[in-house]
DNA sequence: TATATGAGGTTACGAAAAGTAACAAGTGTA
DNA sequence: TACACTTGTTACTTTTCGTAACCTCATATA
């Protein structure tokens, strides 16, 4: 296995949306703050995870998570410039899977 | 961890795009149709995962694989119109990261 | 005949990441 | 005191990844 240089910067990019869950976190962040537990229930992710994603997420620079404390306390996830910068790049995705993801697909990678 | 609806289709193209390497793969082959070797050889990836995932982006009808029956054999992949279609999702991916993606930062998601 | 070489994989196995469920901290309310 | 609510964390199991050794088929060489 070596490693060959394409662009390093693409490739940290791509290591970033391909980590799973990333991509739909993000999703959910265009659409406006959001707290941890409206993403956890939006989405197929436990919370372990999301835990996980959110701070590699806040660690990138795409996000920030700001505390209310009202009570019970409120956190509020939000993105950042970095992170609607992505607006293009979801749009992209979803422009493509309308067109060619078929509406009964197979769970693609399931095997 | 519920499944609630995003769309199906972008969540179930978002699930292909982020199993880890297939990005760059579709990257590679956007330049044109690779050898198993080529890819192997140019991608941080091994031959264990490689081949895993040119099966799942044929079986995905992403990418398509032709034997020519030199010697030695010689095996070609290469994208289908579904692919290639994906072009605009890897080049937005590219901008992005070249704007946001500082020259020297570190591996985003190691902790 | 025996063995070597090159491409394109596959198998076996330990390590890392993901999934699940139960539990904990902080704060306020009955 | 007991309880509830949100935001996590811990402990444990299952799945995926990474590494290295091995296999197949066809030709080439000793």
């Amino acid at each position: 296995m070596k490693s060959a240089e394409l662009c390093p910067r693409f490739e940290s990019g791509m290591e970033l949306l391909s980590k799973r869950w990333t991509g739909l976190i993000i999703f959910r962040l265009l659409e406006g703050s959001q707290r941890f537990s409206e993403l956890e229930s939006s989405l197929p992710i436990s919370g372990r995870l999301l835990s996980e994603r959110l701070k590699e997420l806040e660690a990138a620079g795409i996000a920030t998570r700001t505390v209310y404390p009202d009570t019970p306390v409120r956190i509020e996830y939000e993105l950042t410039e970095k992170g609607h910068a992505l607006r293009p790049v979801i749009t992209s995705i979803r422009e493509w899977a309308e067109k060619w993801i078929t509406p009964d697909e197979p769970a693609p990678t399931k095997q």
